[in-house]
DNA sequence: CCCGGTTGTGGGAGCGCTCCCAAGACGGGG
DNA sequence: CCCCGTCTTGGGAGCGCTCCCACAACCGGG
């Protein structure tokens, strides 16, 4: 590799000169600038970069972490997807991203300490987390430039519209004539898992149906994990159940079948992410979409704004809306429920 | 931060001699050790990365390749399980993983340059790609340390027994009866995508069946790529088809429901991959279960033993052995198929 | 015609580390 | 007792870049 003497050298000018052009520095005459390009050309030179981060302080590098709470989940493709829009995003900037997965604790300082408290990454995208978290709380005590996926304490953060996206779920059901409905949740530490609790009952109770915690299964968002839910949930006869998450919807589909059970015949069941997994299960999933690539873009731009300065506390953190995607797992065919849902425009 | 100068002042000795210490140089004595430990411990000093690696030109980071024909099969399941296993090699042995996605055609070289041409990684790992993909192209012509995940021609390579699973897929479907069974690939310039197929081929014809072309549908590895292919073989009333990955099993499940034909009663089907959706599928899906995450953790494991010169030719590349999982997707349950086989073996 | 202000350029120091080399301390064999 | 090898330590150069400062050339206004 070529250095910047060697450029320099060649050009007939100076190593600053050649760092200016490079650098985009105004003051550089155009023919000097000529000749240096012409050099950098020849020589197929290309700027050290750690050279460049040694002297600058600045490392182009960003991290997401995979909290060790989350290792598990990592192959649902919620993760996927969102570190597909970092990347993304990352590489728009310049920036290149360094994944971090907490997986043993025993490593787990000395994996923070190598990548967060020297310096090595500017900053870091954190994967949905609960507020006390280590590793939450470790970039919050350092003051790490942070943001996270999902709502979180003390940590600018990006998120969807999990209570909007929770009441819509319910209430579509509600509007189907289910009266007893129950909830399969997430982990309930994690703040954005609540608000989605928060929207179940808010739904219910503004139907006035009480809500009853009975019918609440934590099913901390794996697969198995609902299926343990279930076998709870199911003695109490549910009319329908919101699941509040795609690949949990897998496994509650999947006991359901193997007990005969039909869906939406038997049970109607709601999922939530909108994952593609939702389109190709058994009966295709109705949903809430929360636009994952763009939670992962959007973390990177806001953690990118956060160390430029740009961003006051008056736009810390970006909220996403959510959608409902009506497929066939609670009774209506997409075409059906637009005609009713007209029908009552009509009216 | 402190500085390596800091913490040789508090010691009392020379940055040389704390640098020894760091570096675990044996000509150090027990005492100097000690105070320089003390003075580390009580500095709260660590090795600044950047500064070291333009020292010693060694980065400690790797890289995975996303090529961009694999881009928009990154939800896939298969890469985060792959990239799962990756991180963990990595970081058992103190390098970070960056991870870089080939999306933007535009922006390729500038971040193929930016990444591998300058040093700024040591070496890359890369996803699934053709031999003719334009980024394992330039890793050969620039003699940059690299792993291909998958076969591959002039890059050492990890993969499984593509052949051999084809064949033992094929075969468990010609046990059961099947006779007319078609197939649907992944993309054909993909070389483990030909072992597939011709594991297919040889398993039929070494029953005296024929290899029919028109029996081969080519899928892409994606859902509406099986789909397509789909359409295509149904005419001919296939009775099975061994369907190259999961993913395209999802798709083809999907679409036979949708015609009204049953699995595995009007048609039987065999996967690709046992990734965690095959089990989820209705029916749970009969397939073959090749170690991804190994194959992420010995890409890398390859790739360090490559750097540290340590890898000759000789066993340059790594093979894995693969299994069949029976499940209900082909007509026979799991306790049937033993029973079936077990017979076999008595006679 | 002189002088303050721009503009273009070069040189040096420094980022924090590694690693080579030299020098001092020490010890044992001849 | 001397010499040479080994162990321990310090100092300097250098990795390839940026950035500050100094300096020269040049401009136009008074």
């Amino acid at each position: 590799m070529a250095t910047l003497e060697e450029v320099a050298k060649l050009a007939g000018v100076s190593r600053s000169t050649v760092s200016r052009v490079i650098n985009g520095h105004p003051n550089v005459s155009a023919d000097t600038k000529a000749r240096v390009l012409a050099a950098i050309e020849k020589l197929g030179y290309r700027p050290h970069p750690i050279a460049r981060s040694l002297a600058t302080k600045r490392t182009e590098l960003l991290a997401v972490l995979i909290p060790e709470s989350l290792n598990k989940l990592f192959s649902d493709q919620f993760f996927a997807i969102l570190l597909q829009g970092a990347v993304q995003a990352c590489n728009l900037h310049g920036y290149q991203l360094v994944l971090a997965l907490f997986d043993d604790p025993r490593r787990q300082e000395e994996l923070y300490a190598n990548l967060l408290q020297n310096g090595y990454v500017e900053g870091a995208v954190v994967a949905s987390a609960p507020p006390d978290d280590p590793v939450i709380q470790a970039l919050r005590a350092d003051g790490i430039p942070a943001v996270a996926v999902g709502r979180q304490l003390g940590v600018p953060y990006v998120d969807v519209d999990n209570y909007g996206g929770a009441r819509l779920a319910t209430e579509h059901l509600l509007q189907l004539g289910y009266r007893r409905i129950a909830t399969i949740t997430g982990p309930l530490n994690h703040l954005h898992v609540q608000d989605r609790l928060a929207g179940y009952r808010d739904a219910l109770e503004a139907r006035g149906i009480p809500y009853d915690e009975a019918l609440v299964g934590e099913g901390g968002f794996t697969e198995v994990g609902a299926m343990a839910a279930l076998s709870k949930l199911l003695p109490l006869r549910p009319e329908a159940i919101f699941v509040q998450s795609d690949t949990m919807a897998a496994g509650v589909l999947r006991t359901l079948r193997s007990q005969g059970l039909r869906v939406p015949e038997d049970i109607a069941i709601v999922g939530f992410d909108d994952s593609p997994l939702a389109s190709l299960l058994d009966p295709p999933l109705t949903t809430v979409r929360q636009p994952i690539r763009l939670l992962g873009f959007m973390a990177v731009e806001l953690l990118l704004d956060l160390l430029n300065g740009q961003a006051d506390q008056a736009q810390r953190n970006v909220l996403f809306p959510v959608e409902l995607v009506v497929r066939s797992s609670c009774g209506v065919t997409r075409r059906e429920f637009r005609e009713s849902y007209s029908n009552k425009e009509g009216r």
